[in-house]
RNA sequence: GGGCCGGUAGCUCAGUUGGUUAGAGCGCACCCCUGAUAAGGGUGAGGUCGGAGGUUCAAAUCCUCCUCGGCCCA
């Protein structure tokens, strides 16, 4: 009777469809920040901090972003690691608290303020320095909050009531307070070091603040000084002659220097023309560049005026060696070797001024001399290069300190000081980085050229050149006095590690423990050094980054002379210039600021601080604030080691933040608690690398190829961003772009979809499974490809590789279950009766993989996660309604041959290819259709036909002798429920057996 | 200029100590399905492994140089 209505009825109704109503299109932008707000609303933080309490933890210590500016995407993809590290880690079951942090000191923040100054026609100076700090306050707040909003937006869970800031007081106490520590273990020291200097800003630079850009117009002067005393009588009164690109570091040379194993030769200028300064000189010069200064010399004499009617291709400048008449030594050449020029000394070409100019300049033996460049004698400026100050200050000589911080001379400065005057009654001194200062035309050059030293001048020079990043000017190299932590004194109150503590103890066992040198204190350096083998690195690339730059690193320069920042609270004693190291002092400092914000440090406090046993006339307060890499390297100590967050604690677990940290953040705060505490914060660190743009160039506004993840959240949602953090190889530097967000587009609706099925599928599953139910071995082994699954995911939690993470992830839903599992499984679901055991154990495996994929999900999709929860468990009050609180799935343990269902699934492909070529001629449709025969030898063991038409969904599948697989269209019937072919079917539309009875049964419920 | 790191299909990535014809997913093309439907399934085309030398029986893999890009430094 059936079979009369089978081919009209529309058996649709009682085909058991997935049935959701959960939608396909996410429309992220809208929905997130909803679910946002509902986090906020349940305190979803707290709530895990419960659920956790007692549980291992896991600390990962937030590196604090600059709190100015909006978020980029290095943050996006920062802070995206950082989340998913934290979730990962709650998902397996640790307590993972996590607080977000803010750098709120330092000199961009102040140079926003002063620019306000400015546009106000405010002078800095004018305003009292509290008011001047509470706006920078009032700044670094506004970004605070507008940034915590962002990352909040981005769907980052943490501590956002209670963030810390560097520059709460609590903070900046505990900042002088570490500060103290150096102090009171004698590491502080001060001392007078050319340091980057910006006259600009009129502050000692840290190497971040600084910033190379190339220059083709840079100044380049040759100058003769002439010799007045050598060991090699020949060379008195003979020039010695040096290049330098800093024509203002003339005034304050004090020596030369020299190469010991360079050649100098004795030369002799010869000119066409009358050249003043050139013409007859004999010069000493490194035998190496010769040429190179012939060429200066002979561009600058061609620029003379009395050069102006000279031939092009006729050179006016001879250079030939000076021969001597037999007079001298037997006559002949002068070539010498440097290191016999020792004990030569000569004048200042300025010398007449008297005073500094007229005392010797001896020659000086530098390693640092080479013949790469210049004339290979250099001249050395004590107060503005590193090397010149190192190599003078072992020959006694000191700087003169005659530039002041905005650049000029000192007023009483010999030469171009406040009463060095031009012919108009101008002054002619300028700030060193003037550049008509510097010119050929300047000051320094005409006095020098009127001096008769000068042999080139020009500006034409190629070089990088330093400049402030904030401000773009110029900076100089400065000595100034200033606050050091040495690197590499001995820090008498660390104990030293024992071998076993360095990991020697399998090494032979010929450790002595009475060798000093193991016993001995470690330096900061050495202990530093010993903490970074002790560190787990991801990538282990970073551990050589790291190690070889603390290895080479000087002195930590921490002091500025700035307003905006947490003071070097000390007292020098003004006779002795002693530092005093009284700890009570000091607690009475760290007390008021902690209390008081870093306003307390001021000069009316100082009897306060000293206590009634000191005078404070007797006191110097130091005014200077401290390097903001300071404050960021001591946050392990006034976040981790605090009573404020109380589920944190210290050493961290983990430190991850970009690989610039490397000389950052990573490397200050190994220092600061090494020199304090004798051991790294941090027990592990990963880096990643930058975000570049869709070619793989670096992002920046004046290029125009940023990605703003701010827009793209507008545009897609945080999900998307994050999915897209979690797809690139963030180890090394990766890119973002249209194409790239597009393929993460794909992704996402890959897994929305997935869940999007599941729950469709799983509508009305109660889970009504009876324990005799015999599970088919299909799903047995999709059980078992899910526990390999999680098996690898877990490995890839471990190892922080979240690239593999999300690709496990994806590869898993598309390849075992979309293609596969559910593919195979339609028929099943669709067609077999409600309460078939076959129906009824894929429903239960589904609901198994709903279980463990919503949680694999959830540390990635945070937000379509936590969607597709509520979607499924409307009113879930046992989780709170989030999916975040969630534990790791525990996966069943189950036993398959997956070997043999490795080859069934090779086969599955090689009949796929088969079918095909009939599909293209159109002989069959689909699958459905086809009667296939497989080679017998290629079925692996255990499978009935049967198996394998459900398997390959086919009409049959037979065996057959030959090697390959044969396909022919089917001449059975299709069911007009199910769709498959079958012979029981008696003419299309009719139904088969077991549609029969299964509409039969739904039409009696009707 | 120096140190370190990197360059594998259009995109994102795998490629163990050198060893079959260099893989996956996505995208793309074509096809099927129209009962996961702005979804699902199938097949296929895409690579001088940045370039050039070298070592080796054999190189994406080891060495040298070059080039492009990045971070740090000068």
């Amino acid at each position: 009777m059936t079979e009369e209505r089978a081919t009209e009825r529309d058996y649709r109704p009682t085909v058991f469809l997935p049935k959701t109503d959960f939608p396909m299109k996410a429309g992220l932008p809208k929905k997130e920040p909803g679910i946002q707000a509902r986090w906020e609303e349940i305190g979803l933080y707290e709530k895990l901090r419960e659920a956790r309490a007692g549980r291992e933890k896991f600390i990962l210590h937030d590196g604090p972003p600059y709190a100015n500016g909006d978020m980029h995407i290095g943050h996006a993809l920062n802070h995206v690691l950082k989340d998913t590290v934290v979730r990962t880690q709650s998902l397996l079951g640790k307590d993972a608290p996590y607080v977000p942090g803010w750098d709120c000191h330092g000199l961009p923040i102040e140079w926003k303020i002063e620019e306000l100054y400015r546009k106000k026609k405010k002078n800095k100076n004018e305003v009292e320095p509290k008011e001047f700090r509470a706006e920078c306050r009032e700044y670094a707040q506004k970004w605070v909050d507008v940034q915590r909003g962002q990352l909040q937006r981005l769907g980052i869970n943490g501590r956002w009531d209670k963030p810390y800031l560097t520059m709460r007081p609590e903070a900046e106490g505990a900042i002088v307070k570490e500060l103290h520590k150096f102090a009171e273990t004698g590491q502080l020291y001060r001392g007078a070091k050319p340091v980057m200097w910006s006259p600009v800003e009129e502050t000692a630079l840290a190497d971040a603040e600084v910033e190379y850009a190339d220059l083709t117009d840079s100044p380049q002067i040759d100058v003769a000084f002439e010799i007045v005393e050598s060991p090699i009588p020949e060379l008195v009164g003979a020039h010695a002659v040096i290049w330098t690109t800093t024509p203002w570091t003339i005034p304050v040379n004090q020596a030369l220097a020299y190469g010991a194993e360079v050649q100098y030769d004795l030369l002799e200028l010869t000119t066409h023309i009358d050249a003043p300064a050139v013409t007859g000189k004999r010069i000493l010069i490194a035998n190496d560049l010769r040429e190179m200064f012939a060429e200066r010399l002979e561009r600058y004499v061609r620029s003379l005026p009395a050069a102006v009617d000279w031939p092009a291709d006729n050179p006016i400048v001879e250079i030939d060696d000076f021969l001597f008449d037999e007079s001298h030594s037997g006559g002949g050449f002068l070539h010498v070797r440097g290191k016999d020029l020792a004990g030569t000394i000569a004048r200042h070409p300025m010398h007449k001024l008297g005073g500094f100019y007229a005392k010797p300049r001896p020659f000086l033996e530098g390693d640092f001399v080479t013949t790469d460049s210049g004339t290979g004698l250099v001249h050395m400026a004590p107060d503005h290069g590193e090397d010149d100050f190192d190599l003078c200050r072992a020959n006694g000589i000191d700087p003169v300190f005659a530039v002041m911080g905005d650049g000029r001379y000192r007023d009483d400065w010999l030469w171009l000081g406040a009463d060095d005057l031009d012919d108009e009654g101008k002054p002619r001194r300028r700030s060193v980085i003037n550049k008509p200062f510097n010119s050929p035309e300047g000051p320094i050059c005409s006095d020098l050229r009127e001096a008769g030293a000068l042999l080139s001048a020009s500006a034409d020079y190629h070089h990088s050149y330093p400049h402030s990043w904030r401000s773009k000017a110029k900076v100089v190299y400065r000595c100034t006095p200033q606050w050091f932590i040495a690197i590499d004194e001995d820090l008498e109150h660390i104990s030293p590690k024992t071998p076993e503590e360095k990991g020697w103890e399998g090494e032979g066992g010929a450790i002595d423990p009475s060798d000093e040198t193991i016993c001995a204190a470690p330096t900061l350096r050495e202990r530093a050094m010993e903490e970074i083998e002790a560190t787990r690195f991801i990538p282990e690339k970073g551990r050589n980054r790291l190690r070889s730059m603390v290895e080479g690193r000087p002195d930590w320069l921490i002091s500025r002379q700035r307003a905006w920042g947490v003071p070097l609270a000390l007292f020098v004693h003004r006779e002795s210039g002693e530092l005093l190291v009284d700890p009570e002092v000091n607690l009475r400092i760290q007390q008021a600021i902690a209390s008081e914000t870093v306003d307390a440090w001021e000069e009316s406090r100082a009897a306060e601080f000293l206590g009634p046993d000191r005078n404070p006339d007797d006191y110097e307060m130091v005014t200077d604030i401290l390097d903001v890499w300071f404050d960021s390297g001591s946050t392990h100590a006034f976040v981790l080691e605090s009573d404020e967050w109380p589920e944190l604690q210290s050493p961290a677990d983990l430190y991850l933040e970009g690989s610039d940290q490397h000389r950052g953040w990573f490397q200050s705060s190994l220092l600061e608690s090494c020199g304090t505490r004798g051991r790294a914060p941090y027990k592990a660190v990963l880096t990643h690398g930058f975000t570049m743009d869709a070619k793989g160039f670096k992002q920046s506004k004046s290029l125009g190829n940023t990605t703003d993840p701010l827009k793209v959240m507008e545009q897609y949602g945080a999900d998307i961003i994050r999915l897209w953090a979690l797809s690139v190889d963030f180890t090394e530097d990766h890119r973002i772009g249209d194409e790239i967000l597009k393929g993460v587009g794909d992704t996402y609706r890959k897994l929305r979809n997935t869940f999007r099925y599941l729950l469709g599928a799983l509508d009305g599953f109660v889970g009504d499974m009876g324990d005799d139910t015999q599970i088919p071995e299909l799903e047995i082994y999709i059980l078992s490809e899910l526990a390999e699954l999680d098996r690898k995911l877990k490995q890839a939690v471990n190892d922080f590789d979240f690239n593999t993470y999300t690709r496990l992830l994806v590869d898993f839903c598309n390849e075992d279950l979309s293609a596969f599992f559910f593919d195979i499984r339609k028929d099943c679901l669709y067609c077999d009766d409600e309460n078939d055991p076959k129906r009824k154990a894929y429903r239960t495996v589904l609901d198994i993989l709903f279980h463990a994929l919503i949680r694999y999900a959830a540390p990635v999709l945070v937000y379509t996660a936590e969607e597709v929860w509520k979607a499924r468990y409307p009113d879930d009050d046992a989780q709170e309604g989030s999916v975040h609180l969630l534990e790791w799935p525990v996966i069943p343990a189950v036993q398959a041959d997956t070997a043999r269902w490795t080859k069934l699934r090779e086969l599955r492909e090689t009949v796929m290819e088969a079918i095909e070529p009939l599909r293209r001629e159109k002989t069959i449709r689909s699958g459905l259709e086809a009667d296939v025969t497989v080679p017998e030898s290629t079925v692996p063991e255990g499978f009935t036909d049967a198996d394998l038409v459900d398997l390959f969904i086919t009409a049959t599948v037979t065996r057959g002798q030959g090697d390959g697989v044969t396909v022919t269209r089917t001449s059975d019937h299709k069911c007009g429920r199910c769709w498959r072919l079958l012979p029981e079917v008696t003419e299309d539309g009719a139904l088969c057996g077991r549609c029969d009875s299964v509409v039969a049964e739904w039409d009696a419920a009707q």
